[in-house]
RNA sequence: GGGGCUAUCGUCUAGGGGUCAGGACACCGCCCUUUCACGGCGGUAACACGGGUUCAAAUCCCGUUAGCCCUACCA
């Protein structure tokens, strides 16, 4: 009888939430509601100088943007509040139980405390490597003296430091990359908590030591988290062992870089997900082309084919989500594609669902409209690639052209329309088929084609020769305005 | 310097001994068309390099190169 899955997200709160901070989040997501198991977010903030509120706000907040719920975490806006049984999910407010937990490595002699300083390190370090060696931190350089057997000694403020094995290989299994063996020589004794106030006190743990008490204690059993991590995991297994816990699975999904291929940065444009947001895509669409970089979805073991396939629903991600589908290779993000997914996406959603997204991007007097506008006025634009596209396509009808595209009103606005302009006036009938009817008549009075009317009123009602199908057009313009409008062009 | 990960069209990838190396995005062309789009059809384009193993290698092995990660009292 296995577990319940559990998997968690633990960004530390030093900046902005980015792409590829939101990518391990959704595989973490996909995987535990695959799995009918539990997500987790945990904030690590044990870096205090780095660490805000504000941030940790701002990763709150994207994380329910993109509609990556957590079924344990903080609760947005409250500091001192959280949700699920292993709370609280800020680090810096379990520092009882890591104090406790080294304490009880110190008790068992499998940490120590190390005095050295930061310069003292330094002055060994170079001199280790001018030897032609590598330096690590008594691994045999300098045993038996020193800090080695200063762990009796807590006259003075100390950092703890882990006893790593010296010997053997230390392996991780892991559900992406494989199995990979990490020499125990090429590990060090490191820190697993800061340089304390005062004599005898524990300081500050560090990352790789708060993570591995928390997964064990919030019972997580998946740690899925960005490759950069691969290289701690050898460092974290034998603390697991050390401190009694069993191991969780692990599954090291490959960082994702900018177009060029280099480590993503401001310098790529976007790269945190509040700017997707602005850039008027969908959180939808941002899951799927998140989830497409280095998962390929199988369908009845069969990668998807189609251009259609690759629309893949949430449910439809959910049910066909497997680690195993990983590659293990770094990937490239392209906005290009993203793009895409955000207008098959569009193309697809009703309007309602469509209609709360759209939102934030019309003017004020969006809300107050009717219900048979909104849907008229989306499903006019629904074509585009992003909210921020189809807000500016109905500009025209909540104002009137700020200025006139010269060359086409110079083509359009002929002598010859001007009769016929001047009868649209008359059109009383502003549904689309007696729209239809009414602008035919008026053709065929007139012995006009199509698109000499049609380009004529996009031009007087919209200032440019651009705009969605003409019928539309006039009814989102509405029949006082259009009258109003065109008043001038006689 | 040491340790680790990775390598198929421009990009995301399928394929894991025998394939015309397949698809998607982007790009180009044609068609459709009341504008812009959408849509439809078609096209260009790839196994990093060098050695092995094998009748046969993109696929297995070794090496090289390149990129990335760890090597912090950052996470």
């Amino acid at each position: 009888m296995s577990r319940q899955v559990v998997t968690r997200f633990a960004p530390s709160p030093t900046g902005m939430l980015h792409i590829g901070g939101v990518r391990t989040a959704l595989f973490c997501w996909l995987y535990a509601r695959r799995h009918g198991g539990r997500f987790i977010l945990r904030i690590e903030d044990t870096d205090l100088s780095r660490s805000t509120d504000d941030n940790i706000r701002i990763i709150e907040e994207g994380m329910a943007w993109c509609g990556l719920d957590w079924d344990e975490g903080p609760v947005v806006g409250d500091p001192g509040a959280w949700k699920g049984p292993h709370g609280p999910y800020r680090q810096m407010q379990r520092m009882d139980l890591y104090r406790a937990k080294i304490q009880e490595l110190l008790d068992r002699g499998l940490a120590y405390r190390c005095r050295c300083s930061k310069e003292v390190l330094e002055a060994r370090r170079k001199a280790v490597e001018a030897a032609g060696k590598v330096f690590q931190y008594n691994r045999g350089m300098d045993a038996g003296k020193g800090c080695a057997d200063a762990h009796h000694n807590a006259s003075l403020p100390c950092a703890i430091r882990f006893r790593m094995p010296t010997a053997g290989d230390i392996v991780v299994d892991d559900l992406i990359k494989g199995e990979t063996r990490f020499p125990a020589e090429s590990l060090d004794d490191w820190i697993i908590a800061r340089t304390g106030e005062a004599p005898g006190e524990i300081g500050v743990p560090t990352y790789n030591f708060c993570v591995v008490v928390d997964d064990t204690h919030m019972e997580v059993t998946h740690v899925i988290r960005g490759d950069d991590h691969l290289n701690n995991t050898p460092k974290q297994i034998p603390l697991f062992r050390a401190l009694g816990y069993e191991l969780p699975a692990f599954a090291h999904v490959p960082m994702i870089l900018g177009k060029d291929g280099a480590k993503l940065s401001k310098r790529h444009g976007a790269t945190s997900i509040t700017e997707y947001q602005a850039m008027g895509l969908l959180p939808s669409a941002v899951r799927l082309a998140l989830a497409r970089l280095s998962w390929t979805p199988k369908i009845a073991g069969r990668a998807v084919e189609t251009a259609e396939e690759e629309i893949l629903t949430d449910e439809q991600m959910i049910q066909l989500f497997d680690l195993g589908d990983c590659q293990k290779s770094a990937a490239r993000f392209d906005m290009d594609k993203l793009e895409w997914m955000n207008q098959k996406l569009i193309q697809r959603a009703s309007w309602e669902e469509l209609e709360p997204h759209l939102r934030p991007f019309m003017p004020v007097a969006w809300v107050g409209r009717s219900d048979d506008f909104k849907r008229r006025a989306i499903q006019a634009t629904q074509k585009g690639k992003s909210l921020v596209e189809m807000a500016e396509a109905l500009r025209f009808a909540f104002e009137r052209p700020a200025a006139f595209n010269e060359k086409a009103a110079e083509k359009f606005l002929t002598p010859a329309v001007k009769p016929a302009l001047a009868e649209v006036r008359g059109l009383a009938d502003y549904t689309h088929a007696g729209l239809e009817a009414g602008f035919n008549a008026i053709l065929a009075k007139h012995g006009l084609k199509t698109k000499d009317l049609a380009q004529a009123l996009r031009v007087a009602l919209c200032g440019k020769p651009v705009s969605p199908g003409i019928f539309d057009t006039l009814m989102l313009v509405g029949r006082d305005e259009v009258a109003a409008r065109l008043e001038p062009w006689l």
